[in-house]
Formats: structure tokens, sequence, C-alpha cells
DNA sequence: ATTTTAATTTGATCAACATCACTTTTTAAA
DNA sequence: TTTAAAAAGTGATGTTGATCAAATTAAAAT
């Protein structure tokens, strides 16, 4: 198999973009790509960090565990970068990170990023600029959990899977009803309760994991109102 | 009044000590000193994002407002960066910062910081530390408080002000009970109900907004089981 | 000093959602 | 195909903390 370099690569990071040919040679030459399977853990909370990800292809699930509770912090789609924050802002994960669906992803060496960071300022400022707009939508998931009732948080959820992830209005859900009590902060039963309700009400048409928005109108109402 | 240069500045933040003395000239011509009293604004949400901003004495609270509730982001203490995300990550403001404490603050045009972020890889990577390790704390805070009852956050917010802002255990809480539980999300009346029956079980003592902890262990008993 | 305004405290009631217990359905494994 | 295990649905009950209302205290303003 001849090793895809990423001079090639044709899903470069807005970062990637400003690398020089001689710094893409170092990037290719210290970075490896590896395919997750649904459900595989990619990066595990209290292990050492020691790679930079770059997702390829796929849906990652972020989460964090406490007190044997745990919240997913984000759902991320290739591509896009993985695990910034907790590779280079703590030695050990303090994240967990799986594919919510088949994942390519590239692992760049820490030494090679920092390096990169260091010679070529575009590069760092698409990294600063990448970090500011995560922590921004952060803030906002934060708000939003702790402040709507869980109709408001389900609706959201709908409508970030359909209009962010997926872009139609037809989907099936990447997670169980479990994790998506953990997105939102509530259990699997209220979950469940909530999606059928919304189900009676024809604001979607569900059956198992399979979603189609027939309201999207009503569906954003409930969104917006919380 | 003699202009205090950035050159002979004692509390220069980490990324600023790797800045050689020709960029310390340059951003020492494009920074601006303010003091805010106690209460007054220092970034207002929705309005244009226009400086980075650097906390030199004082105390300051982030906030985001939704649906005419807010919610306290974060409390940050001098010496210390104050709005990067919301200045580099959008250009509109997306939360508001203003002062618990009598606070100065060095304004820094953007330009001039970016430009310090491309020529100087050293000044980038601790500023791309500190946006990791801030959104580090940022998960932490909301795991924390989706997932802990009241007693445990208030618990939390104590020992918080006690070892990470004024590092002793008897000090004057900087906040109305109202801004408490825009910090924990709860209500006013929550906070004071916990605070009167933590004082009455002797864990603290408190009068107004003077506290003192009485009892560390047993309040990090209940910061920990939540 | 007195009035006004804001902050805090306290009590009573209520609603949202968690928890528990159990059934049903789906998926995976043997 | 059958069995086992996980996921999802549903009802009954309970708890936490919100909300509403009012009193008290503290802080500003005149």
């Amino acid at each position: 198999m001849v090793k895809e370099t990423c001079l090639s690569c044709d899903i470069k990071s807005a970062a990637v973009g400003f690398l020089d040919e001689l710094q893409l040679k170092l990037l290719g030459e210290n970075c490896a790509e590896a395919v997750f399977k649904k459900g595989e853990t990619i990066i595990k909370q209290d292990s050492l960090s020691s790679n930079i990800i770059y997702l390829k292809e796929g849906l990652v699930k972020t989460s964090m565990e406490w007190n044997q509770k745990h919240q997913i912090l984000n759902i991320i789609k290739a591509p896009a970068y993985l695990g910034i924050p907790t590779t280079l802002g703590d030695k050990i994960n303090q994240y967990s990170a799986s594919a919510l669906l088949e994942t390519r992803a590239c692992f760049i060496d820490i030494g090679t990023f920092k390096m990169l960071i260091d010679r070529n300022g575009k590069f760092a400022y698409e990294i600063i600029m990448h970090l500011c707009q995560n922590e921004l939508n952060q803030y906002r998931r934060c708000v939003a959990r702790s402040q709507k009732h869980v109709n408001g948080l389900v609706a959201d959820t709908i409508l970030f899977f359909a209009n962010d992830i997926f872009n139609k209005s037809s989907f099936s859900l990447p997670i169980s009803r479990s994790e998506f009590g953990d997105l939102i902060g509530t259990t699997q039963e209220t979950v469940s309760r909530v999606l059928n309700a919304f189900n009676e009400d024809g604001l979607i048409e569900m059956k198992g994991k399979a979603i189609e928005i027939k309201n999207h109108e009503m569906l954003s109402q409930i969104s917006i109102k919380g």
C-alpha cells in the first residue's frame, strides 16, 4: 500500500493549507492514518495524551466521565481536528473520544505539530481561530443545556443532526437513547418519552433510530422557546 | 502622565515573555490601559468585538445572556487574558464581561495581536496552550454543573473563591446571591438557603458577604459527593 | 437622617424530571 | 433458529429545586 502523503491529501485543514512544501513533507513523515469502527475508542480519558488527531472521514463523540456518570461534550464531524485541547492542555487526557460512525483519522506527532505552530504563523493562527470558535460553541451548548427544558434540548439535537451533521431531514440517529441523554444532560427514559411524544404529535416520524423531520417549523419553535 | 511601556511591565503574560524588544515596542504602541470600577462593563455581548484584553489587576466575570436569563461562564483573576475566544472567534461579542472588583486592563489592537501570532511562534504557542487549558476548565465546569446537586455546587464555589481567587479561607464574596445562582445554574433563593444551611451546620461562618470557611474537610466532601 | 431602592431571607406550593420496576423490542451471539 | 443480551418503551412514585409571595435587612440616594 502506498502511503498517502499530506501533500496530495485533498481534505487538508484550513491550517495545513498554509504550510509550504517542506512543512507538508515534515507533517507527512510524522503522521499516520488509522480507521476506527463504530463504537471504537479513539482517545481514552486518563491515559497519556500523545497525538493531535485530524479526522478525515466519519463522526466522533467526545465525552467526560465523572462519578460513573458521563456526559457527551461534543459531536464532531470530519473533516476536523479532534483533541487539541486535551493533547496540548494537559499531559493526561481529560476526556474520551469514540467513533459514532466508521472514522478515518490521522495521528499527528505532538512535537511536529508544535514545530509547525512555531515555524508557521498562519498555521498557528488558524489553529487559534479553530480553538476560539470551539470555545464559543461550547459556551452556547453549556448555557442551552442548563437553561432549556428537555423538550427544547431534544428538539435542538434533532435539528443539529439534520442541519449540521447529515444535511437532510431524514437520517439515522447515530447514538442510543442513553447517549442522547448524556448529550443533553437527562436520562434515557426521558429522551424516549420526549421522542415518542414528538412522534405522536407528528413533529417527527420515527422508527427505532430512523428519524424524519415532519414539522421543521414547530421543532424550531420548541427549540427556541426551550 | 508617563505611559507605561510594555517593555518595563512587570506582569507580562507568559506569551508576551517570548516577545523580543522590537515586538514589545510594537505591542506597547498598540495598547492602552483602562481602569474599571466594580460593576462596570468591559465587554458587551452583541457589540462588535474590537480588542484583546489583558487584565493586569482585578477580578472579572464573563457571562452569556439568553432569553433574558443569563449565566456566568467564568470568573477570571488578573493577571490573565480576557475575551480571546470572542474577539478572535467572532466579529460580534458572544458574551459580556464586567468587573467584580476594581480592574486594570490593557486593550490590545487585534491587528497587532494577530501580527505577533504570525511573527512569533513561541507567543502563538503560549496563546494556544492558554486556550486549550481554558477549554478543559470549561468542560469540567459544564460537567460539574449538570451532574452535581446544588449543595455540591455551592461548596465548589466557596472553595473556588477561597483556594483559587483569594488564597485564604476568609474572604468577602465578590458576587451577589443572584450572581452566585447564575454561576452554578440555580436561583438566588436556593443559594441563600444552601449558604444559610452551611452556616447553621458550622461549615462556614457567614455574615452578609463575609464568609469564613470553618470546616474545609466537610466542604470538600460535599463538593466531591455532589 | 430619612426615604428609596435593591438584596437577602424565609415559607408554601408546584412542576419537571429522576428513579425504580417491569415489559417489549431489537440486536447480537451461539 | 434459538438463546442471550442489550436497547427502548411505559407506568408509578418521589425528590430536587423552581416559582410565587412576602418580610426583613442592607445599601444608596436625597
